[in-house]
DNA sequence: GAGCACTGC
């Protein structure tokens, strides 16, 4: 039998809550403007939040004449935002999609010569740029969701303002910029944009009441679980919970918990329908979270910071935040990424919050004292400043920026990461440095023409010279998707025993290519996949990354051959590429890298995970309980030296000292 | 010896 505890909750009632408190629960829209952009008669929008402002504006602009010079683009984060934006304003439009108003995502283009207000991912846009800086194709660019500051949308800013100032310097036809957020924080947009002025709108939001506990938590796993069933105990049964966790194993641990429980409740308590959401959960299971529960049953979500903004659930009456996340962190020193679990900004705590009763009014029980809360960051820290910059880096080069050291971000990365970003490229063979100066090499030109990371890019441009490519293309596509090897937990041996099959001794890559070109082998039959829990639809992405990185070979003239049955020359190949990313056997039976001597372990997803090879190269170390190699590749000692023969001098002068 | 937040080109 299962006691649940008293309340140890502090209501809060609404009415005297803080005034900036409440401030914040009204969504704002604010709108930035270029300073000459002419007037808007147009102060309130229609309909929900999130999508009267994205769907008018662009409507209405383009009914001013705007769109007659020039398309209005409106950048979304998110593929699928993007795609129902562009079909929901082709309706009201009463337009066929991909004529007046169409979209550009990756893969997919229905845009053509009559499209006007044409929807893009702000990546896909930053493509764009790459071909022509100053966006002559555009009379308008919103960038839309500017408050989530994506590493893209961050980039764009100076892209777009670095453009609107030189078509004006030019004497082209000029270009306007809006940027719309959901923020308070709206002077730092205003400053960057020349003190452009702000509109605000206000949108409609029920009133949320918020709880927050007497006491600091200091078990919030344990506090998600007493909140949960308190309100089920006491709310009707048609009302659902969404609970904000950190992870998917943490998030499996509580449904199971959640279920067990859930079977001893008294009489008279309603049912209790618990389900798991995380990204890497397989889409059928993603989509039961969209399904009304049985009658007398009450869905109860156990999510990751996905049902933040990615995924919207209708119904959800209360909102339960354990104002933890996980994120990842980058220090450039080390050149690790450190995923960890922290505490959550205050406007993504809004956010979650938020997520309680957009068509009604809603509850959100907040796992921590209104104290806690004040101590809160304010923002999340933008994307740019916690990655490593060498994407970034490399396609501020391509698009010709005139000195990328000092770029007008606005939000500074610190030096140390741009330095670090460099080196690397400089390391790769992308770019030169003459004094102060960095250029980009023919080489790194090259690399910027593929949408993956410069180490994928190297690798598959050095390929030809292994006589590879074919190969090297497969594996590229297979780690730049999501995996495509699905591990159910509850059937692990199963899993284990399957898999032998594919294993190669040579670790990770030529595993993921000998699954692949067996599910060519079946011509990717779907019981095929289901029997090897090999994931059908990573696997179908696979094959068009593949043929869209085939593509930009053939365009650049590279001849693509196959290796067949020589793994020595992937490895070869491989070796050469990421020989920066290479750790060595110890006596002790621990791994250290060449480059900085780290203490590193192989994870426990590699194949290599039992082996202890002398000398292996990874894709990329990643720092949670321990550090860890992940996606491994045995290699000769010898190939690396090969391969980079000053950089191992370099490392070598360096140990002895 | 034992593990992986989320997007995107």
């Amino acid at each position: 039998m299962v006691q649940v505890l008293p309340s140890n909750f502090v209501k809060i009632d609404f009415c005297s809550y803080s005034m900036s408190l409440i401030m914040n629960l009204v969504c704002r829209l604010r709108i930035h403007l270029d300073p000459d952009y002419f007037e808007l008669h147009m102060c309130k929008c229609p309909g929900e939040t999130g999508s009267g402002k994205t769907t008018q504006i662009p409507q209405y602009l383009y009914e001013a004449g705007i769109g007659r010079q020039g398309i209005i683009a409106v950048t979304q984060p998110r593929r699928v935002a993007a795609i129902s934006l562009a079909t929901r304003v082709s309706n009201e439009k009463k337009t066929e999609l991909g004529k007046l108003v169409g979209y550009t995502v990756r893969f997919e283009d229905l845009s053509s010569e009559e499209t006007r207000i044409k929807f893009l991912t702000d990546g896909m846009l930053l493509r764009e740029a790459i071909g022509d800086p100053l966006l002559r194709k555009y009379s308008v660019i919103i960038l839309d969701e500017a408050h989530e500051r994506t590493i893209h949308t961050d980039v764009l800013f100076g892209v777009v303002k670095a453009a609107l100032r030189k078509r004006k310097d030019l004497g082209k036809f000029p270009l306007k910029v809006v940027i719309m957020s959901a923020t308070m924080d709206v002077d730092q947009f205003s400053q960057y944009f020349n003190r452009a002025p702000v509109l605000y709108l206000e949108g409609r939001q029920h009133p949320i009441q918020i709880f927050y506990t007497k006491q600091p938590q200091s078990d919030y796993l344990q506090a998600a679980l007493v909140s949960v069933f308190q309100i089920h105990q006491e709310a009707p049964s048609s009302q659902d919970i969404l609970v904000f966790l950190t992870g998917q194993e943490e998030i499996e641990a509580m449904t199971k918990t959640c279920r067990d429980i859930a079977k001893h409740l008294p009489d008279g308590c309603p049912q209790m329908a618990v389900m798991p959401l995380y990204a890497s959960l397989p889409y059928s299971q993603q989509l039961r979270v969209f399904q009304p529960a049985p009658k007398g049953y009450r869905k109860v979500i156990l999510s990751t910071n996905i049902a933040e903004t990615s995924i919207t659930i209708a119904g959800i009456k209360y909102v339960v935040d354990t104002g933890m996340v996980k994120a990842k962190k980058y220090s450039p020193e080390s050149g690790l990424e450190v995923l960890a679990v922290q505490r959550v900004s205050k406007a993504q705590a809004w956010q979650r919050t938020g997520r309680a009763g957009p068509e009604d009014s809603g509850v959100c029980y907040r796992l921590y004292t209104e104290d806690e809360f004040e101590k809160f960051d304010k923002m999340t820290i933008p994307e740019i400043q916690r990655c490593n910059l060498a994407s970034v880096m490399l396609q501020l080069l391509a698009l010709r920026i005139p000195n990328v050291l000092t770029f007008d971000f606005m939000s500074k990365p610190s030096p140390d990461a741009i330095r670090a970003a460099i080196e690397q490229l400089d390391l790769l063979g992308a770019v030169d440095r003459k004094e102060a100066q960095v250029m980009l090499t023919p080489l790194g030109r090259k690399m910027a023409a593929f949408p993956l990371e410069p180490k994928f890019s190297k690798t598959i441009l050095l390929s030809p010279k292994f006589h590879c490519t074919e190969e090297i293309l497969t594996i590229v596509s297979l780690l730049s998707v999501d995996s495509i090897l699905y591990n159910p937990p509850s059937r692990r041996d199963e899993v284990q025993s399957v898999r032998k099959k594919f294993i190669s001794s040579e670790g990770d890559h030529l595993t993921l290519l000998n699954v692949y070109r067996a599910f060519r082998n079946v011509s990717g039959n779907k019981e095929w996949c289901r029997e090897n829990f090999v994931n059908n639809r990573n696997m179908m992405l696979v094959s068009e990354v593949r043929a869209q990185l085939r593509d930009i070979c053939l365009k650049l003239s590279l001849p693509i051959e196959s290796s067949r049955s020589d793994t020595g020359n992937i490895r070869r190949c491989l070796a050469h590429s990421l020989f920066m990313n290479t750790a060595e056997l110890q006596p002790d039976g621990t791994y250290a890298t060449v480059d900085s001597n780290q203490l590193v372990a192989i994870h426990p997803s590699s194949v290599l995970f039992h082996c202890k090879p002398a000398c292996v190269t990874y894709n990329e170390l990643l720092h949670t309980n321990k550090c860890y190699m992940r996606d491994l590749c045995v290699v000769d000692a010898d190939w690396l030296y090969d391969a980079a023969p000053d950089y191992f001098r370099r490392k070598l002068r360096a140990a002895k000292n």
